[in-house]
DNA sequence: ACATTTAATCAGGGGCCCTTGATTATTATT
DNA sequence: AATAATAATCAAGGGCCCCTGATTAAATGT
């Protein structure tokens, strides 16, 4: 077989992946919402970063508006994940910081590993893991390449604290 | 390494890969967005599994509620994706076909071959394919014995695309 | 002291994916 | 013929993720 199709085969593979992954969720695993790189979520994994940031500090590093940045933070105070204070060296500034339920609402949402998974056998599983870990790193490569701004410098921030979570 | 480590670093890496496709469409590929299995998506999807569709089959099919249903089609028809007749057997119902356009854009959303793909050999992409489809082998299956209503089947018949698309 | 900049909020908007309730027109059943 | 069921639309609403423009308060620069 053609190595065009191969690859072809493969993105065909990963994209039903990540649709059933959906479905998957919805019917038959009753996870948690996941963080994702998006809205309230990529706000939380900033501050799983870093905590006790600024408002702005938020925005440029997310490249996002300040307004949509006061909208998430707001509805993630109003959840109880994050909570606010003033600054003292600087009294414009509000101090965003994670609660315990925040803190757990991060550490809770890498905890679910999915049945289907188990399907492998751990030789496949470590095969599978090697490759994952080569595709991934391919990612980042293009992802750098591409722009490297603080934005995405922090967007690989957030996605690496997967891996860190599984490392020990 | 313990089996349950095993899986939860899969699962990790899984998960990474998710966010981590979100960031690289945004930042390294200009690609067509995917269709998803969410709103209108769905209905292109429903769609190409079986043309000329009244919005009261789409909505029984989808399981979505008939209003949200007919908010899709408009949209799509605005688009020119989809084309709306009346059909002569009942003058109630509205017939959904899919246009030239909408076809098209069905097809060239699975053209789209991430670059990160060609980081693995060939032997490489052989066993990825091999242990992807194990793994969305065992979706289906927790998916269907899950809930096996004919929404379900649907969506099963909606990811399964995917594979057709690249059995040729 | 005044002008400029910075940080956050308010006002308002858009898009997308969903929902419930009501209405109108058409078809099927009694 | 009258009633009930069906198909689609209209009205209205909500949530989430985003945005632009304007305003207010605090800090910095001249």
């Amino acid at each position: 077989m053609e190595r065009k199709i191969k690859s072809e085969l493969i993105a065909g593979k990963l994209a039903e992946y990540e649709q059933l992954t959906k479905i998957y969720d919805d019917i038959v695993q009753d996870v948690k919402p996941r963080l994702t790189v998006e809205g309230q979520g990529k706000v939380l994994l900033a501050l799983a970063d870093e905590d006790h940031l600024s408002q702005s500090q938020i925005s440029s590093r997310l490249e996002i508006s300040p307004q949509s940045t006061g909208e998430f933070v707001s509805k993630l105070a109003k959840r109880d994940l994050v909570s606010l204070s003033k600054s003292e060296k600087d009294r414009r500034i509000n101090l965003v910081s994670l609660t315990t339920k925040g803190r757990e609402e991060i550490e809770s949402s890498f905890q679910e590993v999915p049945k289907f998974i188990t399907v492998l056998s751990n030789e496949e599983m470590d095969q599978f893991n090697r490759l994952m870990t080569k595709i991934i790193a391919a990612m980042y490569e293009d992802i750098d390449k591409a722009n490297p701004t603080l934005g995405v410098k922090f967007h690989k921030l957030l996605a690496n604290r997967y891996l860190k979570q599984y490392k020990k």
